[in-house]
DNA sequence: ATGCCTGAAGGGTTCAGA
């Protein structure tokens, strides 16, 4: 049994987020990583376990280390996640009115952190411009947009977007010509959602860097940095205005049996007096609501 | 070789990912 890390006293706050493409597989990392980095608040994505194997797998170890896990999973695809060491309520598993392929598919999850509301997004990958899958994409945005309207100031949209914002963000633009996450309607899809006064706080800060979160597995473009930027941290004004560092942390993709996304870290300052920000855990769990689970943290 | 890896399902090969 190791010493649970739940933090005690108000101060800076760290937060993640990782498509760690399986838990499953990734846990000889994620735990490790976990460890290392001491990230307070941790969006995943493509969890690929249903909420009862995730617990099973990873619920004892988490809970050591002081987590209480928000989580909206399924069987072989998808699934998102939160983890937080400073608080987690009103868990909200899916959006509201999201379209489904054909049926809904667990890509998103939202908690208040701290007074922060986080949500946890796997954008659908969209395939191929103009499919099926294409179009369901753009819908699935547009409901992610109407959900974060009505409190965008507070909310921090954590996750993979499958969405390469500008041609700085790709390797090479003229190899994606005409290929998905990179085309005019998905770049304008996250403009409007950037739009309700959301902030890329990675790109704000390297304002000029080539910057990248995923690198495909094969033939080496990790090695040869030939990637792409599509996991995002979108933060409301008062959330932006306190970010201290936002980086992408590239040893994550290194080693052994690394995820093929690198996982993005932004640490910001202490909350104004009264103001939102992370405080202290709550005593006791939080209840869990609209069947995804919560589990309790450690005490 | 549009599929050089990896993961998952369910079989000994397929589909998906970005």
């Amino acid at each position: 049994m190791r010493t649970p890390r739940s933090r005690t006293t108000v101060g800076s706050v760290r937060i993640a987020t990782w498509n760690v493409n399986s838990v499953k597989q990734r846990s000889p990392r994620l735990l490790p990583w976990l460890d290392e980095r001491q990230p307070d608040v941790v969006c995943l994505q493509e969890t690929k376990l249903t909420d009862d194997a995730f617990a099973d797998l990873l619920g004892d170890e988490l809970a050591d280390r002081g987590y209480g896990l928000a989580l909206h999973g399924e069987a072989s695809w998808n699934g998102v996640a939160i983890l937080s060491r400073v608080g987690l309520e009103d868990v909200v598993a899916g959006l509201a009115g999201a379209p489904g392929f054909p049926h809904q598919e667990a890509r998103a999850v939202s908690a208040t952190c701290g007074a922060v509301r986080f949500i946890s997004v796997y954008v659908p990958n969209g395939r191929v411009p103009g499919s099926e899958h294409y179009r369901y994409k753009l819908a699935w945005l547009a409901s992610l947009r109407e959900t974060v309207a009505a409190s965008a100031d507070a909310t921090v949209v954590c996750g993979d977007m499958n969405i390469a914002p500008a041609d700085d963000d790709v390797f090479d633009p003229d190899a994606y010509i005409g290929q998905t996450h990179v085309t005019a309607p998905e770049r304008e899809a996250l403009a409007e959602l950037q739009a309700l006064g959301l902030r890329d706080v990675v790109r704000d800060r390297w304002p000029n860097e080539r910057v990248f979160t995923y690198w495909d597995y094969r033939a080496g473009m990790f090695h040869q940095d030939l990637g792409m930027r599509i996991d995002l941290v979108l933060a409301g004004a008062p959330v932006a205005g306190r970010v201290r560092a936002a980086w992408v942390d590239r040893q994550a993709r290194k080693g052994s049996g690394p995820s093929d996304h690198a996982p993005v870290i932004v640490d910001l300052d202490e909350a104004p007096d009264g103001d939102i920000g992370p405080v202290v855990p709550p005593p006791s769990a939080p209840a869990a609501r609209r069947g995804s689970r919560v589990l309790p943290q450690s005490s």
